[in-house]
Order: structure tokens, then C-alpha cells, then sequence
RNA sequence: GGGGCCGUAGCUCAAUUGGUUAGAGUACCGGACUGUCGAUCCGGUGGUUGGGGGUUCGAGUCCCCUCGGCCUCGCCA
């Protein structure tokens, strides 16, 4: 080892100690006579000092020296003289006076420095990742992702779960998100997958009696960015024998107790809540509502269906909904203007027709550029309902079931967070239970899994699957942490008879299933025990345990929106004779 | 595939309604300076305004195309 300490070490009780400090220069200050140097790793600052009595040799050697140029520095440890202490540091008390300073390697002057006061562009900070890593919040990043992981590990280490590791070239299954593909040269025209998530692989690992599984693993899915989803991803996965949903909620439960108190100093209060799927779709209008705020949802349909507004009474006798909630006291901070923006953006991004609000005035009147379409005491019912006061603003969506959900949700996470409706540095944890296990797939005309095909539905639905596949619930739940998915898990379906008749529901018949999932239909018949499991997403454990609003932060090479890697640019171009060895012949662009 | 925001010196930003030679801070280069810590002071280099086309007497500014980044809907079992 060339140094003895690390920058961010030295303190008082080092004072006359010869130590050796190698780093990267943050910054100099040179007065000519002596010069200042900002020596920096990942641990830390410290001050080294290069004075005349070092010779002038030293001092002008340490005059040339530019940011992230990387030195050793040898010297003893000293107090800092009186009135320059530096109490922004931690080694501020203290500073190395070289006596031998030697340059490991010069860097080029660089686009940018780890210590610059303003943040460059991402897109260059992703191009020079290795700059940017340097960054102290980049680097909190990394430090809070392994200790979140190694917490996963030891936790489940020590529930005796077996690390186990899955294959990553496997098979194409065309359910769920486009597979990332890889071509077989000893296979002509055919491929591999990369897993969107080793879930058939634990199950076989289930069948096989390895009760308690657990693999923190990588996961590819080919669809479009987003700020919390990245195309290869990580999860925490396990799945467990012999256990129903309360077992792996509690399990969960026990794991995210633990990583509050250990990384955040947090007491959490178990059991999680739990809130049903229907529950949470009629109260926030998602599936993972962000509860760290009220401003529920509020359904009007009745009263909607007695005005003369055609387009409550419209969406309420055509089957539809009239929702809305109340952002209480907050009508000062809706102009015009910003009513505007909002009505667009429930247009643009959700579907909906319009926006409908109201401003309670002071006599408690409800006063809109539409009221004059509803009765007084139609308003007044409407204001009871929506437990109006002075001073509140309503916003009501008037639309599809479908849409008023996703209407409502938006504006209600937009408004939480613009009108700071919480304390950004509250953590709530929940649970989401009894999903629907089939959604309808109107494009296509037919059901789809929720979750994914080996779902086990709830033992009281199991006769549902015969008569109304649509109300039938699944033994499946979410973990969400803010309004964010954070790990979704199901009890499978170990019996073949009823794997195979949610198959036939799904459309998938005996010979694709066969085709498709062979393997596991198979091992499902030679004693499979009851089984269950969950997967959390560590890229979203960290980005929210951390603070950030961005997955890319938590992730040491990120991609960009369009999957590419900006410092390696992946993907790019490979040779002729490479595709010859693979089969394969790319189409031009124009052809398509 | 759709909607929105953005791109000016190495970096962060400014530039009136379309109007003179596109500026500032910082970085970089040179000089001064023995206690600074965003060091200070003096001087200097640095521009295909992402790229291409158009409108105009005149374009960083307006229009079209295109490349790239971000947010988002669809998509993500």
C-alpha cells in the first residue's frame, strides 16, 4: 500500500505522525510562497501543505499541479495554526506538511471537476462517468446501495435462505415486456432471452426443494425509459415453500423494519398497512398510491347524475364515473392559467375530456365558470360531500372508470408534490393486496394475467374462475414506498389442474403452454410444494432509501432514455464476419 | 408511436421586437503573492450559437428537417 491513511482520516491525535496520503487534487491555492493542496479520495479531504521550508524545489512542483492530478504526499501531520482551522472538514483541525510529493499520474484538464459548485449537463456527466463517480453525492449513491444490499443479504442469511444463481442466456417467453434477445451461433436462427426475472427458475429451484431462495439479480426488459425504470435493473428475488401471502408480507415486513432503522435511523411500525386493490383504486384512483398525503378521491356519480352539466350527467348515465378531490386551502394557488395547464395535462397524458373544479368562496358558495349549469342545492350537496370549506379548491373528472382513475391519480401525485402536501424526507411503506388476476385486454379482446401466469388466485375466488373471471383476485401483492412500486410478489400455482384452466382462461392453449413453460408444467407433477415469493427492486430501493427522484443516480453506469450508454457508446456497430458467424443479416432502415 | 422542455466558450449561464464586433463567472495559459480553504490581484487565449436547409437587407432569436439529452402518455405479465 502507498499510503497509511486515507484523506479523510487524519485528525489531532495524529499531530507529528509521518503519514503518506495518496489522492486526486481537488484544488490548490497558491500564493507563491507556499501552496494549499486539497488532497481527496472517497473517504475524504485533507489539507497538504507545501511551505518554503519543504525547499523550493517541492513548493514549485506543487504549484504545477491541476485538478484530479493524482499524487502521493509524505509528510508529518500538524496542527493548523490558529484562526485557519477549517471546520467544514472533518480533518479541518489538522494539515500534512509534505516533505516528499510525488505525481502518480497528471490528468488532463478536465471537462469538469468532482467539486464544481454547478451541476454539468447529465449527458456529460454520464460521458465522463468516471469524473462524475468521483462526486461525493454520486459516491453517497454507491455507498447506500451495498450497504442496502449487504442488509438484504445478511437478513435473509440469516433466515436461512440459500444464495442460488440463475441462468441469464434462457428462453424467449412473449407474455409480459419485449425480451432482450441474443443470438445462438451453434443454433442457427435461433435465441436466447435474457430474463425479465428469473421467476420460472426459482420456481423449478421450489420444486426442487431448495425452500428458501434468494438471488440478487439482474433483470432486462426492452421497453421505453422511464426516470424509474432503467433497461436492466436489479432485484432482491426469493421465494419460499410452504408459505401463504402473510408469510412473505411479514418476511418483507421484518426486512424493510430493518433497513429504516440500520440506513435511516427510522423506527417503522409493523405490521405495514395493507390496503386492498379496490380500496386503493376508489380512494387514489392507482395501484400504488402515494400516502404520505390524503386529498383522496371522492366519488360524485349520484349527485352528477341530477345536474344539468351534460357532461357530468353524460359520464354518470353512460356507465362512467364523476370523481374528483379536494385540494383543501389551496385555492389561492389556482390561476387561470395554471387550471389551464392542469386541464392539459389531464388531456395529453391520461385522455381525459376536461377538468372541472371549483372555488369555494368565502360563504361557503361554490363558484365555477360552470356552476351556473347545477342547482343551489345540488352545489351545496356537492359541497357536503366534498367536505368543502372556505378557501378549498375541487377538482372533478367526469369520464370512463378507467380514465378517472388515471386522471385523478396524475393530478393528485402532481398536486402533492407542487403544493408540498408532505415532508420530502417522510418514508411510508405499504402493502397493496388482492389484485384482480386477469385484466381485459380491449385492443386484443381477451384477459391478460395481472401480475403473470403462474398466479395462484385467492383459495375463496378459485370457483370465480369458472364465472367471472373478472372479479376473481389474486393472491398477489406490492410493496410500495411513497407512490413508488417497490417489489411486487404472488403465491404461485403449484397444481397442474389449475394451472392449466388459467391457461385456458389466458387463451394459451395446451400445446403453446406446452411449447412455452413444458419444463415447469412438468415439475409441477412431480411434487411441488405450495410456493411463493416476492422481488423488490434495489435500483428503486435506493433511489427512494437515498432521496433521489432519478434511477440513474443509484446506478453506477446508467443508460440513457434511449438505452444507450453514453461513456461506453452502447450499443454500437460490430463487424460483418460476426453476423456471418451468427446467421444474422440486418435490414436497412428503408426497407422496413 | 404521441405530447412537452432543453441544446450559446472546456463548464454554468446571459444576449431587448429579428439589428453594431455574441458577453459574464469559472476553468485554462502567463505574471504577482508565505496561511489559504469558492484564496486574492493583473493580463491573455478561448465561439461552426448541436447539425442541415429556408424566410429576411440582416437570424443565437422566426419556419422546416435532423441529431442528442430530460420529463411524460402508450408500453413495462
Amino acid at each position: 500500500m502507498l499510503r497509511t491513511h486515507t484523506c479523510g482520516e487524519l485528525r489531532a491525535e495524529n499531530v507529528d505522525q509521518e503519514v503518506t496520503l495518496c489522492g486526486w487534487v481537488d484544488s490548490t491555492r497558491d500564493h507563491g510562497g507556499a501552496v494549499f493542496i486539497d488532497l481527496r479520495d472517497r473517504y475524504g479531504k485533507s489539507q497538504v501543505v507545501a511551505a518554503p521550508q519543504a525547499g523550493v524545489p517541492l513548493v514549485e512542483s506543487a504549484s504545477r499541479l491541476r485538478s484530479e492530478d493524482v499524487i502521493l504526499a509524505k509528510g508529518l501531520v500538524a496542527m493548523r495554526p490558529e484562526g485557519t482551522v477549517n471546520d467544514k472538514l472533518s480533518t479541518g483541525e489538522v494539515e500534512l506538511r509534505v516533505t516528499h510529493l510525488e505525481i502518480l499520474n497528471r490528468s488532463r484538464t478536465p471537462p469538469f471537476t468532482p467539486g464544481q459548485q454547478d451541476l454539468p449537463g447529465e449527458d456529460l456527466r454520464l460521458k465522463h462517468r468516471f469524473l462524475d463517480l468521483r462526486r461525493p453525492e454520486v459516491q453517497r449513491a454507491m455507498y447506500l446501495r451495498s450497504r442496502i444490499v449487504k442488509s438484504m443479504r445478511d437478513y435473509f442469511s440469516e433466515h436461512d435462505f440459500l444464495d442460488i444463481e440463475t441462468p441469464v442466456l434462457g428462453r424467449s417467453t412473449p407474455e409480459g415486456a419485449r425480451d432482450y434477445l441474443v443470438p445462438s451461433r451453434v443454433h442457427h436462427g435461433k435465441f436466447y432471452a435474457l430474463p425479465q426475472s428469473p421467476q420460472l427458475y426459482k420456481q423449478i429451484l421450489m420444486v426442487a426443494g431448495y425452500d428458501r431462495y434468494v438471488q440478487v439479480a439482474k433483470c432486462f426488459r426492452d421497453e421505453d425509459l422511464r426516470a424509474d425504470r432503467q433497461p436492466e435493473f436489479t432485484q432482491l428475488d426469493l421465494e419460499m415453500s410452504f408459505v401463504d401471502a402473510d408469510d412473505v408480507i411479514g418476511l418483507i415486513d421484518g426486512l424493510v423494519a430493518r433497513l429504516a432503522a440500520e440506513l435511516l435511523g427510522m423506527e417503522v411500525e409493523l405490521p405495514l398497512p395493507r390496503l386492498a386493490y379496490d380500496e386503493a383504486m376508489e380512494r387514489f384512483g392507482d395501484d400504488a398510491p402515494d400516502l404520505r398525503f390524503g386529498m383522496e378521491l371522492v366519488d360524485c356519480t349520484d349527485l352528477a347524475r341530477q345536474a344539468e352539466f351534460r357532461v357530468f350527467r353524460g359520464a354518470a348515465d353512460s356507465g362512467g364515473r364523476v370523481r374528483g378531490f379536494n385540494a383543501k386551502g389551496a385555492a389561492g394557488e389556482f390561476s387561470r392559467k395554471r387550471i389551464d395547464e392542469l386541464t392539459d395535462y389531464v388531456r395529453q397524458d391520461f385522455g381525459a375530456k376536461g377538468l372541472a373544479w371549483f372555488r369555494v368562496e368565502e360563504d361557503g358558495t361554490l363558484w365555477s365558470p360552470i356552476s351556473k349549469n347545477f342547482s343551489n342545492e345540488l352545489l351545496v350537496q356537492f359541497s357536503e360531500r366534498m367536505e368543502a370549506e372556505p378557501g378549498d379548491q375541487l377538482f372533478f373528472v367526469a369520464d370512463s372508470w378507467d380514465v378517472t382513475c388515471k386522471a385523478l391519480a396524475g393530478l393528485r401525485r402532481r398536486l402533492g408534490a407542487e403544493l408540498k402536501l408532505y415532508d420530502e424526507n417522510a418514508m411510508h411503506f405499504s402493502w397493496v393486496v388482492e389484485f384482480p388476476m386477469f385484466e381485459f385486454d380491449e385492443e386484443n379482446q381477451r384477459w391478460n394475467a395481472m401480475h403473470h401466469p403462474f398466479t395462484a388466485p385467492r383459495v375463496e375466488d378459485v370457483a370465480l374462475l369458472d364465472e367471472s373471471a373478472a372479479s376473481c383476485r389474486a393472491q398477489a401483492y406490492d410493496l410500495v414506498i411513497n407512490g413508488s412500486e417497490a417489489g411486487g410478489g404472488t403465491i404461485r400455482l403449484h397444481d397442474c389442474a389449475l394451472q392449466e384452466k388459467v391457461f385456458r382462461l389466458l387463451g394459451i392453449d395446451e400445446a403453446t403452454a406446452q411449447e412455452r413453460f413444458g419444463f415447469l408444467l412438468e415439475a409441477l407433477q412431480y411434487g411441488a410444494p405450495p410456493h411463493g415469493g416476492i422481488a423488490l427492486g434495489i435500483d428503486r430501493f435506493v433511489m427512494l432509501f437515498g432521496g433521489w427522484d432519478n434511477i440513474r443516480d443509484c446506478i453506477a453506469f446508467p443508460k440513457t432514455q434511449r438505452a444507450s450508454d453514453m461513456m461506453t457508446e452502447a450499443p454500437g456497430d460490430v463487424d460483418a464476419s460476426q453476423l456471418a458467424e451468427l446467421n444474422i443479416r440486418t435490414i436497412p432502415l428503408s426497407e422496413r
